[in-house]
DNA sequence: GTCTATACCAGGATAGAC
DNA sequence: GTCTATCCTGGTATAGAC
């Protein structure tokens, strides 16, 4: 194959993506066509079939996206000195979110169509595994930095604590979508008083 | 109007529920049909649409059915001797989820429903506003009981921790349905960890 | 690779008899 | 109130020309 034609499919394949976000983004994601991608992106559905299999397929690119940003941000910030706090983390991941998707309401639909996506659901699974490794990893260090824990203490103390993280980051996700005069900030300082420091 | 009618039509519209909170539980939401639900209910279209204005109709009622239980367990509780500690709470209220809806796969369907659907939101934003104020007056009742907290200071107390734990029961919720080898007891454990007390 | 046009299907809702 | 049969819409995916 020659290389110009993969990165062709590549840029290709990324331009639709794009579309299909702001779509979803625009409209939700159940509600959003594959007509309304069409029409996004400016392409034809012959162009679109061509290069994914369906919305599904779309789909799948467009969570993986997601996902795989906020990890890098996780990642990111457990590098940064001096380390943010836990709740500090989450502000920040809350505000990545919020500027890659606006209301974040387009995760809480994936996760309902996870429950009954396969696909999805296997690829739900991965991408959170690694979510949570790279927390845990923050965890663990944090608690060393910050309280001179020995290592094993604070990966144990990080195994125990990174579901409840990731649950406050899950309940933040929900409710700013769900909860009409949702309070970002107020959710944010309660966090801060009294998740573990 | 006479009395019997109204009766039965109560009575029927509970049969049709109870019908579709099986198909419900057992092929999640979205995938459940009203071809299913009529199966289900041994009932025609006909019969059943004279009862309910559509499928959203029939979801709100399941919705109100699910949530109203949890509210009231939260209630129940409240008055219970010895008060049961945040993270026992959240223990029997995952099991009488459990016992209603086996794995909650349902509910993260339902929200990701409630972001498009006004009328499921509105409910829904109701229904958490009520277990909302519930677990708050018992969290109040447990911070003056268990650390002789003053009723200002618990209720105070309170307002702040109440959006940590809705996060944590959502956060169950999420899990226990998308994660395959969830681990529910271990999520329980390390709330009763490092939740507040 | 991409376009237009269209086949095809699932599923919610209704009509009309009883 | 309930039944059977059927309509109709919205939406995905494909066929075939360029």
């Amino acid at each position: 194959m020659p290389k110009v034609t993969e990165e062709y499919r590549v840029s290709k394949r990324a331009e639709i993506t794009s579309a299909a976000m702001r779509a979803f983004r625009r409209k939700g994601f159940h509600a959003t066509s594959m007509a309304d991608i069409i029409t996004e992106s400016g392409l034809s559905a012959g162009a679109i079939y061509g290069h994914f299999g369906g919305k599904n397929d779309i789909v799948l690119e467009v969570a993986s996206r997601v996902i795989d940003a906020r990890i890098g941000k996780v990642e990111e910030l457990s590098s940064a000195r001096p380390l943010p706090a836990p709740a500090e983390l989450l502000r920040l991941l809350a505000s990545g979110l919020a500027h890659d998707l606006g209301r974040p309401a387009m995760l809480v639909q994936l996760w309902g169509e996870a429950v009954t996506e396969p696909a999805l659901r296997a690829l739900w699974g991965l991408l959170v595994g690694r979510l949570r490794a790279a927390y845990c990893s923050y965890l663990s260090l944090w608690h060393q930095s910050e309280h001179g824990a020995t290592v094993a203490d604070a990966d144990r103390l990080a195994a125990e604590q990174v579901v409840l993280f990731l649950s406050c980051a899950q309940g933040y996700i929900l409710q700013s979508a769900l909860v009409t005069e949702f309070d970002g900030e107020a959710f944010l300082r309660s966090m801060e008083l009294h998740l573990p420091r």
